[in-house]
RNA sequence: GUGAGUAUGGCGAAGUGGUUAACGCACCGGAUUGUGGUUCCGGCAUUCGUGGGUUCGAUUCCCACUACUCACCCCA
């Protein structure tokens, strides 16, 4: 028969990865320490659906923004609805805020969240079209504290992740006073002398202007320069400018290493004053974050003021292990039970389920290995003991215990071995640790 | 969406217009009879991403497709 071969059988889709044993112990090391800071902040898990109405995404992240103009993942139901698989989590989230009328709580919303977000793009270093987000949101203050908390909780968590370097951007993008005003006075300056931009500059000026800034283009640069171009902090109206005074003398306070950057831009329609990145100097933004004031009015909830960050997994393991700090685990094993006598497979069997039931982790060979080969595999896994049974044991009513550490040899009784082992498990501080 | 590069066994990686496609790692087996990290010996791609074309002949040349990688835009 000649085989068949469909490579989209064997092949995943376009930006997609598989997590094999071995990098999913890294995913659930962060994931542990994510949630373990939320425990100390006093955060509260969420889990909203990977996909909402198309509308949603549209409304809230901005009907502009790269993300809803050529980025999602759209497709009609059966029932002719147009849904989209979430580009972000602060959307889904503000609205089950509102759906659920959590505003209606006494306290604040302090939510977390983990889990995969979609973006149709080009793969590449550190860029998926599946990839997977944590974050919080905080929903029902607009004071700097909340801000600085917030932020402080980013950067403990990328901290104890145990990422090098780590620093917070912050910048203030102002409100729906002095954002236009802003970007009035950029327009202005800019227009005259726009034939002179580069090509990205002069679609950024409609765009978004303050994303010139970010040209690397360094005749673009000259030109902010000649023109003196307004940054948004020179633009903040007394309001804001007083929050982010009071954000970044806070941030002193609690002692989050931070640099103002007042060219940060960040690319979703719905922040207002407070900015912030996290970046890794040589490295890209590991994580990002913003205060969106006008989000829960604008998908129809109360007027209520949110602030919020997320950052992408995959970038922060990436980063972690560029800089070496990746740490690599494999679950343990206790016991390798070795047959050296076809005839004492049954018994192995047997035995190797009563250890199991002991709660002591145990394998075996099931390719009908040689005895030397069944060693040698059970030095691969690094086990710590080799229990053979053959002819002898099964005679006597034993099995050979060898510490493959020690390469020590003894014989117990099969009765006993499970409690002999446990005896030493607790003795040698081996602990399993698989929870249920 | 734009631009560039790559595509050889499980992995890494040579290679040539022409009968048998290096090598390393990994893996499997063996070095007399039931014992593991070393050493030695042996095994392991009728085949070089897919489909066409050029040619007497292509894994090596050309085209298309697909995938991957990197950069830009943008972003996590």
């Amino acid at each position: 028969m000649v085989k068949e071969v469909i490579p989209v059988l064997t092949q995943r889709p376009r930006g997609t990865a598989d997590l094999l044993p071995g990098e999913v112990e890294q995913w659930k090391r962060l994931e542990d320490i994510f949630r373990a800071v939320s425990r100390t902040y006093h955060y509260q898990e969420i889990r909203t659906p990977v996909f909402e109405h198309t509308e949603l995404f549209a409304r809230g992240v901005g009907e502009t923004t790269d993300i809803v103009e050529k980025e999602m993942y759209t497709f009609e139901d059966r029932g002719n609805r147009s849904l989209t698989l979430r580009p972000e989590g602060t959307a889904g989230v503000v609205r089950a805020y509102v759906e659920n009328k959590l505003y209606g709580l006494p306290d604040l919303a302090k939510l977390y969240y983990v889990g995969p977000m979609f973006r149709y793009e080009k793969p590449q270093k550190g860029r998926w079209r599946q990839f997977h987000q944590y974050g919080v949101e905080v929903l029902g203050s607009e004071a700097p504290e909340v801000d600085v908390e917030v932020i402080a909780f980013g950067a403990e968590f990328l901290t104890k992740l145990g990422l090098k370097d780590v620093q917070a951007e912050v910048n203030s993008v102002g409100c729906s006073e002095c954002r236009p005003r802003h970007r009035e006075a950029m327009v202005e300056k800019l227009r005259p002398v726009a034939d002179r931009l580069c090509k990205d500059c002069q679609s950024r000026l409609d765009r978004n202007p303050l994303r010139i800034f970010d040209c690397k283009n360094e005749s673009c640069q000259a030109i902010l320069r000649e023109v003196e171009a307004p940054t948004v902090l020179q633009c903040l109206c007394d309001a804001c400018q007083s929050h982010f005074s009071a954000v970044t003398e806070l941030l002193q306070e609690v002692g989050v290493r931070f640099v103002i950057n007042d060219r940060l831009v960040r690319g979703l329609d719905y922040y207002t004053r407070t900015a912030w990145e996290f970046t890794v100097p040589g490295y890209s933004t590991v994580a990002g974050g913003g205060r969106y004031n006008g989000l829960v009015a604008q998908i129809g909830g109360p007027e209520t003021p949110g602030v919020g960050f997320a950052g992408g997994i995959e970038r922060a393991l990436l980063v972690l292990q560029e800089q070496g700090a990746a740490v690599t685990e494999r679950s343990p094993l206790t016991a390798y039970v070795a047959v050296a006598d076809a005839q004492a497979s049954q018994t192995a069997t047997k035995l190797l389920q009563e250890l199991r039931c002991a709660g002591i982790s145990a394998d075996r060979d099931y390719q009908g290995k040689g005895l030397k080969a069944q060693l040698k595999a059970a030095d691969r896994v690094q086990a710590k003991y080799v229990l053979i049974l053959g002819e002898e044991e099964l005679k006597s009513g034993t099995v050979s215990v060898k510490d493959l550490a020690t390469g020590e040899q003894v014989t117990v009784a099969r009765n006993e071995i499970v409690s002999y082992l446990s005896d030493l498990q607790n003795s040698s501080g081996v602990v399993e640790h698989d929870q249920m």
